[in-house]
DNA sequence: TTCTTTTAGAAATATTTGTTTCAGAAATGT
DNA sequence: ACATTTCTGAAACAAATATTTCTAAAAGAA
């Protein structure tokens, strides 16, 4: 019938995952998390690293086509030979089962270089001042972005919105920006996102920030946007990738790391509002229901 | 004194060699026979295989240092784990002058962490089928995402826009959903993003794309949107982060990963597209100096 | 809401694994 | 050849591991 005799317990574990239960999918999590080996041990140790009941454990192993959990170990014994037994290491590979020359992996590697190289040349200081200025908050944030960097903008915005208030998302024409710069005071910061090709208005917008005597933080690549000159930080991050487009991963790892150290710094705060917006989420649900 | 934790269990087979007997060499053989692997599967299995006792296998594994046989399979299988663990640049820092503690640095572990596990997990078939689905100019390609996960939704869209027409970005406010299935067609792409929590509102809009026969891809998280059940193709994407929200960053990767691949495949239409579109911009500018 | 279905772990049970004991076999020395 | 020592596995025992059953809790439908 269908005979799952051949598949790779990982194999097994993609194609059925949609079945699974929540219980299950930590479980088969914690197995994928470092595959093969985290299933060697016993029913025990792996239901208790996995958080579940041992009979999770064995109703997964049945799910999943086992007659048991010995079973589906004595699958993953044999994993564990086949791999180790073959010389060739194919343990340095991102997607295991594609070739190096597929795009999965290229983009990988470019990424990591990217990672690597921007981290390299980030003045930890300079970080720790920029969070400090985002976490102040007796200043008001503004947040802008071009037409690539928009969808960062928006995410650094939405994602500020839980920690902090004062925080304004400038609008992306640029038309209406004058109107922004009129509310921005002096000791204000001003969150630039600008990568090539870097945009007019935005360096206009720079300048005028800046003769209202605003803080800017600018967002770019490692060739700088024109904007730099007015910034009192700025962060360069590596954007190359295999593909017509530049890559802004790195870009959006920074991002991540400034909100998170942000939220650290003003813990209490963000807690509370995180709890609002909980109850704020609920009885917007409840409310639905009556439409 | 003669301490023999940090030795492997193969170094100790060496070093007693010498003291063990007959039966106890016979069974040393069978473990060496092709390490680590034969050792892990239960006492009997293996005193069966080397032909001796139980009892045999228990006094060697006392005679080799250990308080029993599963001590002895323990080091066994950390030996296992410790030769399998991906090398995957597994790198001393990210930032040098940053402590190992800082926050640039622990997100940057995570990030790769994700990233690593992510991509052995996914089904480079599977990627590709999603890319040629993307890159079928006779099916329409609506994109959508949740509250969190619109800037992905938006950043997939502003790209894929480039490389192709027929695309749309659906709306954040759920009520006008409906609207937007009305046009769906069958065969048509539905590009969903769905990450904890997940909305009910996004699994109601993939029943009803489906049952419009569109095919539906996933981008989610480890844990799986509810919406997976009627995916064609879903990418699970590692998200931890050392903060209180999760990290996009993985799935931004595979997206670009995507879009790039998509890129390559429709690249004479693409290059097309983006000169029409540079052209564009460069009437805006001009337009605007007369303002 | 209230009812039904699904899910998940505690507890009981069955099964297997691992250890100890012990007596006979093999090896070694005299 | 005989005595002594060492080795080995059968069998009894102890200790886990694995499975099943069952109920409370959670999720979903009406």
């Amino acid at each position: 019938m269908n005979d799952t005799r051949d598949f790779t317990v990982a194999e097994r574990i993609r194609a059925k995952f949609d079945d699974l239960t929540r219980a299950e999918r930590q479980l088969a999590n914690t197995i994928r998390k470092n595959y093969p080996a985290s299933g060697l041990g016993s029913i025990t140790a792996i239901a208790e690293t996995s958080d579940v009941s041992t009979p999770t454990v064995v109703r997964m192993a049945k799910k999943l086509g086992f007659k048991g959990f010995p079973e589906l170990q004595a699958a993953l014994r044999s994993e564990v030979e086949a791999t180790l037994s073959n010389p060739i290491a194919k343990h340095n590979r991102w997607a295991e089962s594609a070739p190096d020359t597929h795009i999965l992996n290229r983009f990988a590697d470019a990424v990591m270089d990217n990672m690597r190289q921007t981290l390299r040349q980030i003045d930890p200081q300079e970080f720790d001042a920029v969070v400090k200025l985002l976490a102040d908050k007796d200043r008001s944030i503004h947040v802008v972005g071009g037409r690539l960097s928009r969808s960062l903008a928006d995410y650094f915005f939405t994602h500020m919105q839980v920690i902090r208030d004062h925080l304004t998302l400038v609008a992306s024409n640029s038309n209406t920006w004058p109107h922004y710069v009129l509310n921005m005071r002096e000791g204000d910061v001003l969150v630039v996102f600008d990568v090539r090709r870097y945009e007019r208005d935005i360096l206009r917008l720079a300048e005028m920030a800046k003769s209202k005597g605003v803080t800017l933080i600018l967002f770019t690549d490692q060739w700088g946007s024109p904007a730099a000159k007015h910034a009192t930080h700025s962060f360069h991050c590596r954007i190359e990738a295999p593909s017509a487009w530049d890559s802004s991963v790195v870009t959006l790892s920074i991002l991540e790391t400034v909100i998170s150290a942000v939220q650290t710094e003003n813990w209490d705060e963000t807690q509370d509002r995180m709890k609002d917006l909980e109850d704020l989420f609920d009885t917007t649900k409840l409310f639905k229901k009556f439409i």
